[in-house]
Parts: structure tokens; C-alpha cells; sequence
DNA sequence: CGATAAACGAGACGGTACGTCTTGTCTTACG
DNA sequence: CGTAAGACAAGACGTACCGTCTCGTTTATCG
């Protein structure tokens, strides 16, 4: 009598059971924010029983990290605009950013993922590999295109060169420890251009 | 009947159980990580009842907060080293930050404060105001002896010089999303450097 | 250093307290219910530290208790009606307790002073020796005077017959078990006069 | 979102969970008493969540009640001694009533059963209709057998003459008002057929 | 009259228990 | 066998009171 839980197979998984719950995660994160977030609540809002949620996620939190994985399913091929100027373009890019970052609805969603991932090890590297990776690579190839252009120096560190670009806002952003304005990309975007000069 | 809630008188508050929830609260954190971190086995390792803690603190986490408060109390009259040598300075000190954030026994307790913080705006604000702030202030002022020494632009923002030292560090060990070494602290210096050079 | 409790010092009491107590305690058991009343809201009532409480009570049906010995204090010279016809005298008075046990007013605080002593044997003995006894004596003289007018056994029990008299109304009222109206006084008086008959 | 609490599914519950708990309950109130039961001992003792508890019993009382009740479940086809002499067989039942009353393993936990019915209307019905109707009906059948032997008045009132019989054993009882000897209930039995004579 | 000691109001304290909520497991009935 | 439903054991939540323990502040004798 093996007490090994059985894993479920997965060729059996309900599908609509899977989308509902996922949309009812996104769902409840919006409205009552992520601390106030329930298993039990999600299963009733998605029509399913417990159970069903336990057996195909490890925890809360792979719930909540699939169901932003789900959203951006189909963004892969993604591609950063390329008008041969780097610094008008990562000004455009970065301003963007931050208008995202400042736009209260996706706040609550955003900011429950990366609690998330900032606490479970096995999270973030799923959203290093799933998301951050392919978004990265974009950008990363924007860049090349610039030292291809001689914009930027032909050794530069490329992930270096991006945390230096994304690393400040995001962390006024989590701590809140200061204001996320269009001058403020533009001042990193000018910073960072400089470092990275040939 | 008020359903105005009667404020605790300050000067009544005990001393011995105030230390004594402050280091139960450390104690835990260490033991079984922020996660699993109660009121309850708070007041029960301090020998407390649970109201003195409700009494005393709005939340969890901000007692968490004021656990890592107290422990930085006497740290004001921080200054940085300067040797006249803005690079060596910096190297050494972010060197030292990266250490620290590699230091398995400050890992969970600082992830905690994060998250706390991360998710609750108060506590933001009374992080930047107590803790942050005065230690941006030593660095800020290690940055100015830098500029008249004509080591970097007199005109730098030096709010966002420290946002270029320090939040790729910060991104990467709160994501896990690369490794954190001596060299990639001498990298951060000299691009940040580089960018504020006059 | 004796851990011998100090005695309160009774020539020092406060009347004034005294009485906001009794009269809080009074007040809150008609709003709120026996079950519900507390001693913290009784001090807070009474504008009084619960400390006065506890100085001068043993326990909370021990203020209840007092709260009404105080109502009938002067009520001592109390005698029942001798008309000369024990039956028509002996109806009026259990019709009127009937009519009290009826009244809704009575019957909360009532009900909360026979919990409490049924519960307590302390305070039993003294609700036997400061209320009951005193009333029940003054109904034991007019029995007497019924056996001196030879309506009654001369060797009759006559604390039985108050038991046979209340005992039923009593019962009745407590569990509930059945209406109390003015025909069922009669029918009471009428059998037990029956059986006390020479 | 509605506020109608769900109402529990009575074919899915546990029979072995219902059963420990009553056990609990009465194994905690001859050991701590009444006033001192707690539901989280209740489920300590059970081995039971708290909420199971909560799901099945409006109030600790109702816990109470049924623990006593489910004592008594079989005893249905309860039928008084009927040897011809009503006397007689009255005396053996209320000398037996008494020696019940004075046996101190069953004091404290038919104390706690009364106090409970006597705060509870609702208690108090279910205890009429559940345990005292069916009681008091097999003591009037032996009254009506009485009744026609020509012993009792065919006219009597047999809820009165079961009142008359019962209540004062009953008050002497809980308010602990005087001793409860056989030569009491032989009295009391003397009086109420001297009353009930045709 | 002024010292001093007790009772006083206020309310913080260590605790217990409350009744509710959520977690993750288990059971039942259906498809 | 996966599923919806939901009962279950466990245990934390935040609140209400318990009875004890300081705090100053009256108050009321007594030196």
C-alpha cells in the first residue's frame, strides 16, 4: 500500500476547469488584491472543486504565476521598434514601461507576481525561462542592432546593460521610493547610453 | 457606543515586552521563515498576550518591520569610506552589498523586510524615512565629496546615481536572476561611473 | 514580604461607587442579557477601575446578587394579606406572582439572579438568608395564622406547603413548561389547601 | 457575494466525529464543570476542528443538550412500577428521583443541563419535546391506571399533579434550598394524594 | 494643617476562549 | 478516473474579557 501520491495524468485534464480557474485567479487578484487571495475563493469563483486546484498546482502561487503566464501566451514573437536610433528608441521603450508600471489596474496583478516570485525560488526561475527570457532576448537583440550601428560599445555586457536600464525603475516602483515620470526614463535612458558608449 | 477605538497611552507601554516581541519576531524569521510567521507564536516565544501585539502594531508585518528597526537603531552616524578615491570606494562598498546580500543568514530576514514592504505602502514610507533614507544620505554624501573632487559631474542626480549603484543588485538577488559576484560589483561601478563622469 | 493579600479597608468604600455599579450592573443585565454581562462593561458603566470591582466582589454573580439586594432593602416589613380567608388571601398572592413572573420587565434580571444561584452554593446560602427567608417567614405567619383559624393542620409542615405553593409556579416559569395564568394559581392554592386541610 | 450561510449537508456528516464529541462534552463537564467547558477543549478532547463543531451546534448549550440526550436515547419505552397501590409506587419513584438528585456524579452534569435549558428557549422546547415529554407522558399513565382504580379523582389535572409532585423536589434541588431525604418525598407524596384523593 | 495611607479611575498586562477563515486532505456521487 | 461538492482536522486570525498589576489622583483620617 504505497503511500506515494499517485501522480494525475495529465492527458485526462479537464481543460475548462483549467481556463476557469485561471481566469478567476486573474479575476480575484484584481479585485480584492493578492494578500486576501484564497484557494477556496478561487474554486468557488471558477466552478470547481478544491481538489482540482491542488492537484494540478503545487501552491497559491503557481496558480497566480500561471494565470499571468496564460495572458501573455501568445506574445512571442516580440520585437522592440528599430528606427535606428537607440536612444529615441529605449526612450520610447522605457517610457512605456513606466506608463505601465503607473497604470493602477495592472498594479495589484503585477506587484502580487513578483511578491510571488520573489519569495519561491522555483517560481522565478519558471518566469526567468517563460517570461523574462523571451522579453529579454528582444531587447537584448535591440541592442546588438545598436552596436551593430556603432550606438553602443561592441563588448558591452549586454545583461548588465539591461539591468542598468530596467533595475532602477523597477525598484522605485516596488518600494514606491520615488516618483515613475517620463523625465525619469529619459534620464536613465541617457545615463545608461553613456556607459555603454564605444 | 463609540466604535472609536480607545488609542493605547505610550507612556504606560512596557519596555521588557516590547524588546522581548521585537526579538521573538527575529527569532522566528530565522526559524521558520516569514511565511509561516505568526501573532500567535510570536506572543507565545515572547511570553506575551496576542492583544499587546494588536495593541501596539497594526500589523504582522509591522512588527516584522520594527524588528529590523531596532536592530539598525544605533547605525545613524554611518559615513562611507573615502579615501579620495571615488572608484576604490565605491568598489569596496558595493562589494560589501553584494557580500551581505550572498550571506545566507541575512538572505530570509531581508526577504522578508522586502516583501513587507513591497506590499504594504506605510511601511514603504516609514522604510525610506528610518532606514533608507539616513543610509542614501552617507552615501549621497560620499557622492558630493566625488564631485568636488571633480571625480563626477557637478550637475549629477545623485538620486538616481544611487538608483544605478545599487538597484541591479537589488534586482537580482530579489529574483534570484543571476549571480551575485565581485565582479559583476565592479562592472555596476564602472559603467555608473563611467555615466557620471563630468 | 507577606503575599497575604491586604483586606480592604471597609470604612473606607466608596458609596458613590457602590451604588454606579450595582445600578450599571442592573442596567446591563436588562439590555444585554445575564449571559453577556461583563464585569469590564459594568466598570465602564459605572465610570469605575475594574480593580473597585474585584476589591469589593468575590465574582461577578456576586455583584449581581447585590445589585438585587439592593433593590429590596427596605422591603423587610413585609406581610401578606389576613383577611380571615386563607384561600382568597393565598390566591391573591400567587396570582400576583404569576403576574410578575409574567412580566417581561422582571424577567431577564430574574432569571440572571436564579442562574447565578443555582450555580453558586454561596451565593445560595446567602439568597436564602437575606431574601428568601425573610419573605418566606412573613408567608409561614399567615399560614400560622390560617392553623390558628383551623384552616389548616394544626401540625402541617408549612415549609412543604410553600414548596407545594411555589414550587410548581417556579418550575413552570424557569423551564417554560407551560402558561402562568391566574386559573392556574387557583388550581395550585386550591389542591395544596387540600392537603393541608385538618 | 451572499451572506446566507451555507447549510451544511446532514448526509455527509460524520457520524464518528458526532459521537466523539459528544463524549468529550460529557466526559469535560463532570471533569471541569459547566461553567468551565469550552468548546476548544471540546475539540481538543474529540480530536475534531473546532468548525465541525460550529457546523452542527448553533451554541455550546446545544452541545450540552445533545450530549444528554444521546445518553438517553433508548430509554423510550420507559414505563413507571404499577403494582395497584399508587402510594406505593409513587414513593419508590420520588425516593428514587431524590437519591438520583443527591448523587453527586450526576449533579454537576444535570446542573449544567438545566442552567442551559433555563437560558435558552429553544433548548427548553427541544427538552420538553425530546426528553421530558415523553418521561412525564409514562408518569401520567400510571396516574390514569390510579385514576381508574378510583385512587386519584377521574377529574384531576394530571400535568398539575405531576407538577406538584416533581416542582418542589426540583427547587429544593437547584437552589440547594433544603435537604432532599426519603422521608421528603414520602411527604410530598402523602400531601399531593391527599389533594388528588376523589 | 499638612502628612500619609488607602481607595480610586484608568488602563496595560499575560492569558483563555471566542467564532470565523483558510489550508490541504479526504470522501462521496456523478459522468 | 477526473471532477464538483463539501466535510474534515488543524490551526491562525483578530476581538472580547478575565483577573492582576501598576500608575498617578483624590479623599480622609491621623499626627
Amino acid at each position: 500500500m504505497p503511500s506515494v501520491p499517485r501522480k494525475p495524468d495529465p492527458t485526462r485534464r479537464s481543460e475548462r476547469s483549467r481556463q476557469a480557474i485561471l481566469e478567476a485567479t486573474r479575476e480575484l487578484i484584481s479585485e480584492v488584491g493578492y494578500a486576501k487571495l484564497s484557494v477556496e475563493a478561487i474554486a468557488a469563483r471558477a466552478g470547481v472543486g478544491k481538489q482540482t486546484i491542488y492537484r494540478w498546482w503545487r501552491s497559491k502561487g503557481a496558480v497566480v504565476f500561471d494565470s499571468f503566464l496564460a495572458l501573455s501566451e501568445g506574445v512571442d514573437g516580440m520585437a522592440l521598434p528599430d528606427t535606428g536610433d537607440i536612444e529615441a528608441d529605449l526612450k520610447a521603450v522605457i517610457r512605456a514601461t513606466v506608463a505601465e508600471f503607473a497604470d493602477p489596474t495592472f498594479e495589484a496583478p503585477i506587484r502580487a507576481l513578483n511578491l510571488e516570485i520573489a519569495s519561491d525560488p522555483d517560481l522565478a526561475a519558471q518566469y526567468r525561462e517563460k517570461l523574462a527570457g523571451p522579453v529579454d532576448e528582444a531587447k537584448k537583440e535591440r541592442l546588438r542592432s545598436a552596436q551593430r550601428a556603432g550606438q553602443i560599445a561592441a563588448d558591452a555586457d549586454l545583461d548588465l546593460a539591461l539591468e542598468l536600464l530596467y533595475a532602477p525603475l523597477y525598484q522605485r516602483w516596488l518600494l514606491r521610493s520615488g516618483p515613475l515620470t517620463p523625465e525619469y526614463a529619459d534620464a536613465v535612458v541617457d545615463h545608461v547610453l553613456r556607459a555603454l558608449r564605444p
